[in-house]
DNA sequence: ATACTAACCTACCTCAAGGTCAGTTAGCAA
DNA sequence: TTGCTAACTGACCTTGAGGTAGGTTAGTAT
């Protein structure tokens, strides 16, 4: 018996989201989100109709993803210290499962085998994040919440970076690793200069 | 006309080192090797039997390597700082080809669809690589060349972590991205506290 | 010269991937 | 009710993946 859903589209894009977190975009396939889904798999041909368009799509779910993150943060009312830790908890531990780790970070490790047209978006995407984090940062420095040297831009590479590892690497060594890198690295911008 | 090679299976190897760091473990295949190599598939097969086999091969390959360059840079004598560079030129470089990362974080990304006998010894090869840059930034902080707050052992995951993931980011956003997050880094552990 | 071993080949198998096509069926607007 | 559109299906195709079986050929030790 089939049920006609309007939000298939979506619910198809939501799946392989959690897919391309847990396995990588060339390590899902349409089969796997078929019979997870109950449906065929040329109904996601349907609304995907090469691999490459539901990648396009994902990247396009990232950034709204991101939007909607990064207008909570600027409109939450609260310390830099505050908005980085929601960024980090929330923005980048996602769910909160263990196995997944960040969506950029996943397209990056396939970048070679990647479709032609997500990597422009990738690129995008990055550097809207790092913008974001770099805008945080600003903010506490000028505020005297933060202390770090050299350029705020440089910093904000070097945070974003640390989170994305810490994901990747805490799949296979525990969470506790993620939690000791974030500590570490929030100590080295209180406590340097 | 077929060459008969004894080192055959160094050269396998070898190769599929560099797939593994340029697309990933369940990216490159035999037929990849074999294309490259100008011998067939099956003859791959005979030197290993099955994917796994080559994967824990590569495994071994690694820290055959780790153990060459780690007491290669404590044999040598210079200061810790000297001795991190290197091993940030030369252990995560690599060949300083942007195009490869490290082999370690190539199969992290891929975890989920690893043979189930390579995660043990990927974790091992983690823990390893990890203990020997606390061992530098003990010696760091013991000489006074380096100062940070906290654990040494959390200031390691946090260097290497900051490696691994400027690779993977250089390969999108080009060597730059590197450059300026190994500067950054060094220099909150010289100007920190 | 003989016999053994290991490197290698051709030819094949199975399976799952991405993808196509020609329908069927449900919902909705005129 | 008619007719259009969009969701969905089953049946199929091609390609390339990992893997196997059996044979051939080169090198080596006796």
């Amino acid at each position: 018996m089939q049920v006609r859903l309007k939000n298939r589209k979506q619910q198809i894009v939501d799946l392989a989201l959690e897919l391309l977190q847990t396995r990588g975009f060339e390590n899902f396939s349409y089969q796997d989100l078929a019979r997870q889904l109950g449906i065929t798999k040329a109904s996601i041909h349907h609304h995907f109709p090469k691999k490459e368009d539901l990648g396009v799509a994902l990247c396009q779910a990232i950034q709204d993803w991101h939007e909607r993150e990064f207008s909570k943060s600027r409109a939450f009312a609260g310390s830099a210290l505050e908005k980085l830790d929601r960024y980090v908890r929330g923005t980048l531990r996602y769910g909160g499962c263990e196995k997944k780790i960040c969506p950029l970070s996943s397209l990056q490790a396939d970048i070679a085998s990647l479709p032609e047209a997500m990597r422009p978006a990738l690129k995008r995407l990055d550097d809207h994040e790092l913008e974001f984090v770099a805008e945080l940062l600003q903010q506490g420095r000028d505020n005297g919440e933060l202390s770090f040297p050299g350029d705020v831009r440089a910093q904000a590479v070097l945070v974003v970076l640390t989170c994305k590892a810490a994901l990747q690497y805490s799949r296979v060594h525990g969470s506790e690793m993620f939690d000791e890198a974030m500590a570490q690295m929030k100590q080295l911008m209180v406590a340097s200069q």
